[in-house]
RNA sequence: GGAGACGUCGCAUAGUUCGGCCUAGUGCACCACCCUGCUAAGGUGGAGAGGGGUUUAAACUCCUCCGUGGGUUCAAAUCCCACCGUCUCCGCCA
């Protein structure tokens, strides 16, 4: 939900935004229109009511003889009231529809276009070269053991998978360091729900666009969470913060669930992209003269367990035609996958300013006292899709994979990952 | 899953019997000032959320909010229905 203040005050940085992200620009139009005709609806229906409970106090006190004569009017003026209710709630529904479709208006320097159109802000490291041809982390992942794509596939179906031995350990390592990352930030670490009712889904916004994209059961009318972030911004739904100390910052660990209907024959091999992964989420808290340092902070998080890691990555400005519509910038990280001789997205993190605050209603209190919207912000900082770079990276010759050494105390010391037989 | 009780503006409560004297009262906590004088008490006043109008702003003013959503009525915290949640007991299951 974008700030109606803004779209009375300031209509064509909207229509900008609108713009660059390749969406209506008319929607703009229609919003300051509804929100006239909307305050107009609202202003005769109160103006109404105020005479009926006047009215009301006439009846209430009337001697039983002038009774029925006053009912009759009040009835004839409770009718009219009815009908400008009714239009006043029509005009609401018609504002809130139009205004809820318009998308968070982006942060000045956010390139324009779609998907290609991203900026590189800085690539990191040294890209991993062999002198010999080196294996995918499907092929890896059965020589060590640690990854077990065909009975995933028998027991579950397509892009499932089961980590197994090693495997299973070395996701537990790196979530478990992206958490001691966090806590050393003061992150609350937080294990979340991943069912969560309809009304939290729909106020972090993802029924809208990424309806097709979520598990739901309907036996329970409850919705599986694709990220934490869903959880985690409805944490504090309906509250005013007290944000006079310090952010609120909260590292959520969940499983997350992705139905990946629109990406039938994408990344079929391999555990890039899966139906079910484990993710620890970054989620801040601030106040909104300082998401955009918290937004940078976050990515510095990100990078600094890219190093740990010793991966090789590049930091993108995702382009306005590519963001979600709560985000008004996001930065993707993108690790160097060698035997894709490409980045691939191992973290997202999104500058969501007061846009789903004021949808899910998180307040704080301002210094003259009054309430406004927070800023909220989210960010990976580990997830399973990690273990692709990792394991293609420090391959081997043999087969075997060399531990980084911020993962190795971990693993209890662990070096190197040896194949089995 | 079954039976019952309950949900009031931070917390605790009054009000629901019998719809209109509720513009939702009171206590605690909170804020400002005063008094006193020594770590606490007294006095006065203020103070919830959302949205209109007016305004540079403040002030002012109006509407809405008694778990949520409907309904009945001239009029709903109060009556009816559904849903959500909490508690107690029973059953079932780890």
């Amino acid at each position: 939900m974008i700030d109606p203040q803004l779209l009375r005050d300031n209509p064509d940085a909207i229509r900008r935004s609108q713009e660059a992200r390749g969406a209506s620009v008319t929607l703009v139009d229609d919003a300051i229109a509804t929100d006239a005709s909307r305050r107009m609806a609202i202003g005769e229906y109160e103006n109404l009511r105020a005479e009926q409970n006047a009215f009301g106090k006439t009846v209430a006190s009337a001697t039983k003889d002038e009774k029925a004569a006053l009912v009759a009017k009040a009835q004839e003026l409770s009718a009219r009231v009815k009908v400008a209710q009714q239009l006043a709630a029509e005009a609401e529904l018609a504002f809130t529809t139009i205004v809820g479709a318009i998308a968070n208006p982006i942060i000045e320097g956010v390139p324009s276009g779609g998907e290609e159109n991203f900026v590189t802000l800085r690539e990191v490291g040294t890209k991993a070269s062999f002198d010999f041809e080196p294996r995918d982390h499907v092929e890896i992942g059965e020589i060590l053991g640690a990854i077990d794509i065909t009975r995933g596939t028998k027991v579950s179906g397509s892009r499932f998978y089961f980590l197994r031995g090693i495997g299973a350990r070395l996701e537990i390592a790196l979530m478990n360091l992206a958490l001691d990352t966090a806590l050393a930030e003061n992150f609350v670490p937080l294990i979340t729900p991943t069912l969560v009712r309809p009304e939290i889904m729909a106020g972090t916004g993802f029924l809208g666009e990424h309806s097709d994209e979520i598990y739901y059961l309907p036996a329970d009318d409850l919705y599986l969470t694709g990220t934490s972030e869903v959880a985690l911004a409805g944490y504090h739904s309906d509250e005013i913060l007290d944000m006079s100390k310090a952010p609120v910052r909260y590292a959520g660990w969940s499983t997350c669930y992705r139905r990946e209907a629109g990406a039938a024959g994408k990344d079929n091999r391999g555990i890039l992209r899966v139906h079910q992964f484990n993710k620890l989420e970054m989620f801040s808290y601030v106040l909104p003269e300082d998401a955009e340092a918290e937004h940078d902070r976050l990515v510095s998080y990100q990078e600094s367990m890219m190093q740990a890691c010793e991966l090789a990555y590049r930091v993108i400005d995702v382009a306005a035609g590519d963001l979600g519509s709560s985000a008004a910038r996001k930065y993707d990280i993108e690790a160097w996958v060698p035997t894709q001789g490409t980045y691939r997205e191992l973290t997202s993190t999104s500058n969501c300013t007061t846009y789903q605050a004021r949808r899910l209603d998180i307040r704080y209190r301002t210094e003259s006292g009054k309430t406004s919207p927070v800023a909220t912000l989210n960010g990976t900082l580990a997830t399973t899709r990690w273990i692709v770079a990792i394991l293609e990276t420090h391959q081997r010759a043999d087969g075997s994979v060399t531990v980084p050494e911020a993962l190795r105390p971990y693993l209890g010391g662990l070096a190197v990952l040896e194949p089995q037989q």
